[in-house]
DNA sequence: AATAAAATTAAACCAATTCTAAAAACACTT
DNA sequence: AAGTGTTTTTAGAATTGGTTTAATTTTATT
């Protein structure tokens, strides 16, 4: 764990949960200047890697990096491009009863309003 | 419909359903040597557009168009890369049932080994 | 035939990474 | 402290999967 790993790592745990590279790259700028965006590419594989967080991929745009490295499931909000937490319960479960294929794994995002979007009207 | 819209149509209809525009491309190219593969883009959104086929995006990788307009899953095979259908029943029923978050849509693409790869070991 | 609208093309552009090769930092053994 | 090997970091080029732009061609309508 360098200097620059922990510090990508500290950015996305300060985080409201799910950031974007760029957005990360943005926020270790500000303790490490000459840092490049590679390094946090490398440090956020590292660190899905070791566990330490997750990797969200959406169909479209950019990933984002879950300070929470456990499963669950995500909603985007279409208004705020936020990506918040789903709680769905056990959906493997519920999808591996609806079909005969076997599920190694599976992608899903939500697409919403977030209760702060719909809140303001 | 010009031909050469119609011709991209007819490519992914004579196809098993799920096809990537670089291989659409390559198939329209039979008839109409000198198509440039911004044509097939036009004309894929253009299909997608009045409803005449579906654009599958994946988490990774280049997007599917489907010659089955209604909505239905996808599963994605680990071995071969292919995109399977699945039917797992009114999924947006079962999601609405598992949170409280308003669902404008979702994303979901199931991650299986196809039962052709599975019987070939 | 004249005009307008839509489709096609070539080529440049783009975002979000990923790759490469070299330099720098770090971790171990003597 | 010096040498050796492994990681990490960097700069910059390359890649993927498209999208955009502007000019040309084709098609449709008057």
């Amino acid at each position: 764990m360098t200097q620059k790993r922990a510090a990508v790592l500290q950015v996305l745990r300060d985080s409201e949960g799910h950031l974007q590279a760029d957005e990360i790259f943005r926020r270790v700028q500000a303790q490490f200047p000459g840092i490049v965006l590679a390094t946090v590419y490398n440090n956020l594989h590292a660190l899905v890697e070791s566990g330490h967080i997750r990797q969200i991929r959406t169909a479209a745009g950019a990933d984002f990096y879950d300070k929470t490295p456990t499963p669950h499931e995500h909603a985007l909000c279409h208004r705020c491009g936020k990506l918040l937490d789903a709680d769905l319960g056990d959906l493997g479960a519920a999808l591996s009863r609806r079909t005969t294929l076997p599920i190694l794994s599976y992608d899903l995002i939500l697409h919403t309003v977030c209760p702060r979007c719909k809140a303001s009207q």
